[in-house]
DNA sequence: AAAATAGTGTCTCTAAGACAATATGCG
DNA sequence: CGCATATTGTCTTAGAGACACTATTTT
């Protein structure tokens, strides 16, 4: 009776950031079986002893990996069946955590020996990752992009303070087309999910762009329309 | 290390579906410990020798509870911690369900003595449920709420074939407000999630109603926009 | 024709797309 | 001043809310 209901249970923390204009999520290096020297997503078994809940378990492996404490994490959905480990049923609970480059300090610990960001392009990353979660990346991507056409989600990619500029960016990088830069100022002024911070930055020698920070780093502001991008013919 | 790795895990169908003009939720009591004699969730135990993913474990439990095979099924959230199962850490996958009424033949068996619809008013149902169930069907609630302001996924709770007055109320009953039938009218139409049906429906001594039925039962339909309720004064 | 609901017309409003017109700071 | 980018103005458009008006049956 036990063995046919207790499931090996694992939480896989998708953590994208940005940076060289692309998006990336953090990969680490198997260093045991089964596919022992993959590529995989930085998640793993929940541990009844320390962990509390499933969200503190996803913290603590983010944490483990990145040195970063809270970030933007959401749960994005899970996945269970008997195929995807070789060694029998298990469930994975996926999440997405999106953290602004400079905040991380990668971490070779924990039976992982090598710690990487990869780059995700048109769907998933780069390089063939171990078990299913080369899907999983394609899940959380697929939340994210969704998110970010009608929340404020994107923001906590970036670094404090930013600019409309920067705004601008993150959402074309997410999206893969370009954005009105307008219609963000209007979403972003209108919502007051950000304030105005002190100074301002000159890229060049032209005038120098606003700065502004997050008022909440915790929440996200739901619009009530989508962004729908470039108007058919 | 097993056993600190190897979790309970159960799926929770909230099975909605509406009739008196209310919306309802599927309870049966439970006939073993803990909280012997309680409503809860038709939920269950993933059997990992009989079910194959978690999707099908969910459709094993509703089958087992209604007899309906293929009803629209959506995955809610994951909830897992130390605490909500006085026998030690567990997880359950949520689901939400949505049946039309009449399809549904209620079956008490498989350890429940009893199988029963119970009304979901403000926020929850009327009486205390088992464990943090209350709580489950709070979280579905809440995404049954928002997805019917900006998607096609009530009528997935109408007979066929049905009118515009049966789209407008099972979103009223859901959102728990007036809704502008114009609204609907062009949305279901502009969008062809929806097609006609032969004849009309004739309520009393009035105008019929042309009917109309789901092109596709299986999928639903995103609008861009959220249905926001009345303007602000 | 009257009753009563079905379905249409259409006005207003909000926010997005598009892009022109200004504003600003620096060399 | 002139450059280069920042920010604002504003026109168009899609679709929601509101609600009056017309259509279609049965009695």
């Amino acid at each position: 009776m036990e063995e046919r209901h207790a499931i090996q249970t694992s939480v896989d923390p998708v953590i994208f950031t940005v940076f060289d204009g692309q998006l990336h999520t953090l990969v680490v290096k198997r260093t045991i079986e089964p596919y022992k020297g993959c590529w995989s997503l930085p998640g793993g078994l929940v541990d009844t002893e320390q962990d509390l809940d499933l969200h503190s378990a996803a913290l603590r492996k983010l944490k483990e990996k990145t040195n970063v404490a809270a970030p933007y994490l959401e749960q994005v959905e899970t996945v269970g069946s008997a195929s995807r480990d070789p060694r029998g049923w298990s469930v994975t609970v996926v999440y997405y955590a999106l953290m602004p480059r400079p905040e991380i300090a990668l971490a070779a610990t924990h039976g992982a020996s090598e710690v990487r960001w990869e780059p995700v392009t048109d769907g998933t990353a780069a390089i063939p990752l171990a078990f299913d979660h080369e899907k999983l990346v394609r899940l959380a991507l697929e939340r994210l992009r969704a998110k970010v056409g009608y929340t404020s989600v994107a923001v906590h990619l970036l670094p404090e303070p930013f600019t409309f500029l920067d705004i601008q960016h993150i959402h074309e990088v997410i999206l893969g087309r370009k954005v009105e830069k307008k219609s963000l100022m209007r979403r972003y002024l209108g919502s007051g999910v950000i304030e105005e911070a002190q100074g301002a930055r000159k890229e060049g020698r032209m005038r120098p762009a606003q700065l502004y920070r997050l008022k909440d780093r915790r929440t996200i502001h739901y619009f009530t329309r989508t962004m729908e991008g470039p108007r058919e013919e």
